[in-house]
DNA sequence: TTAAATTTTGTTGTATACAACAGATAATAT
DNA sequence: ATATTATCTGTTGTATACAACAAAATTTAA
């Protein structure tokens, strides 16, 4: 990346804060924290706000602040419904664009995973296998669709999997199995098979959420 | 609505004049255009560009302009694409949410138009018509993509039934079956008649495309 | 004529000053 | 003490000036 303006600086940053919750769900910033935060005028601060704001990390309250929007139950139920409906999609009907050795890449990496420490860089992984069924789908909405979920799905992922690191291991599991349907070609159960993980992963956020472990 | 600010008012106006092709598809234009043509400062002019390319229908090309963006093959194959995903799943859903009286208004509707003139207000109702499935999902992130779709759906209707005039009387047959069916309470039926409907006119916009009379 | 270097022009990128306003706080009247 | 009014404070909304830069036009040299 060679050419980097102001505007995408913060907004890489901001978003990056966010999603990483840096800044609390829930909290309110301001404009002025953030310029001297990041040490860049209100002008590129200002943009990279709407754009998160548009894309529902933010919500502008005019005179009174930035609020970093909230992950609540209705918010997980939103994004699972979504997730369940594109996913299975992609999968079946993309998954051949995908070459047989990034399967077979995936598959080492897991099993590698599974006898291994957990560690952070597990959190991309994860997001990068979601990720390539969109991309290679070619369709800007769907990928555009993914880009959007991504930073609200890693901010549930941070927010659950830190009580729960056991979850990782049923994870990783389940993206085997997927992964294992695909090197056979068989689409259909592979979707079926993101189907129930995407359920279960589902259910587990609901209870984390509802237990008020966090908020 | 009381409150409008500079900013939405912008992008309000130069959303719709993008969506009717006031301006042209791929024509390059200017802040300062805007900035005069709308006589609002840069600074709100610049938020409402910012977002518009965010939702896709502008493209800034640093140092040169903004770049209305075309509407070619492709980008319509996505459209379609994603309807084809969404609209069905949403029928069959939660078309149970949405009043008797509401699917009896839109049949009165249909039969009156059927035995009328076309006149300019029926873009708005085809877009009604498929917004409602939308808003009672109460899932923002359908909402949203609903918003995003149905500019571009217009423009491309603006600039296909301009040619066609006959299409809207298929269109308007088609909407009817699936109130019909949504009517009966039959989410199946009336799921399967809307990928039908989009399949139809999927194919009548690249025909129409293809033909080159637009660009 | 042609190629290269230079200047000009037009556009967006960024910084900053000021206006508007909502909410909180303080002051006042009853 | 309480309600009401007025003031103050903090924050975003808007306007505008200037910087940076890319591309086009012009000039210059060979």
């Amino acid at each position: 990346m060679a050419k980097q303006t102001l505007k995408t600086k913060a907004y890489d940053e901001i978003r990056k804060n966010i999603t990483y919750c840096n800044y609390a769900p829930g909290s309110i910033i301001t404009e002025e924290f953030l310029q001297t935060e990041l040490n860049i005028s209100r002008t590129p601060i200002r943009e990279a706000i709407n754009r998160l704001e548009q894309e529902g990390l933010v919500t502008i309250k005019p005179k009174k602040g930035i609020v970093i929007s909230n992950l609540n139950f209705e918010e997980a139920g939103m994004l699972y419904e979504i997730r369940l409906l594109l996913e299975p999609y992609v999968i079946r009907t993309y998954g051949n664009r995908i070459p047989q050795q990034t399967y077979v890449d995936f598959y080492k990496h897991f099993t590698d995973l599974l006898s291994a420490e957990a560690s952070e860089s597990d959190f991309d992984i994860d997001d990068n296998f979601h990720q390539i069924f969109y991309n290679v789908s070619q369709n800007s909405y769907l990928m555009e669709m993914n880009n959007r979920l991504s930073s609200q799905i890693t901010r549930l992922r941070i927010l659950t999997r830190i009580q729960e690191k056991s979850d990782l291991i049923q994870t990783t599991h389940e993206h085997l199995a997927i992964v294992n349907a695909c090197l056979q070609s068989s689409w259909d159960q592979a979707a079926e098979l993101s189907i129930e993980h995407l359920k279960r992963s589902r259910e587990n956020s609901f209870k984390l959420i509802l237990s008020g472990k966090f908020k």
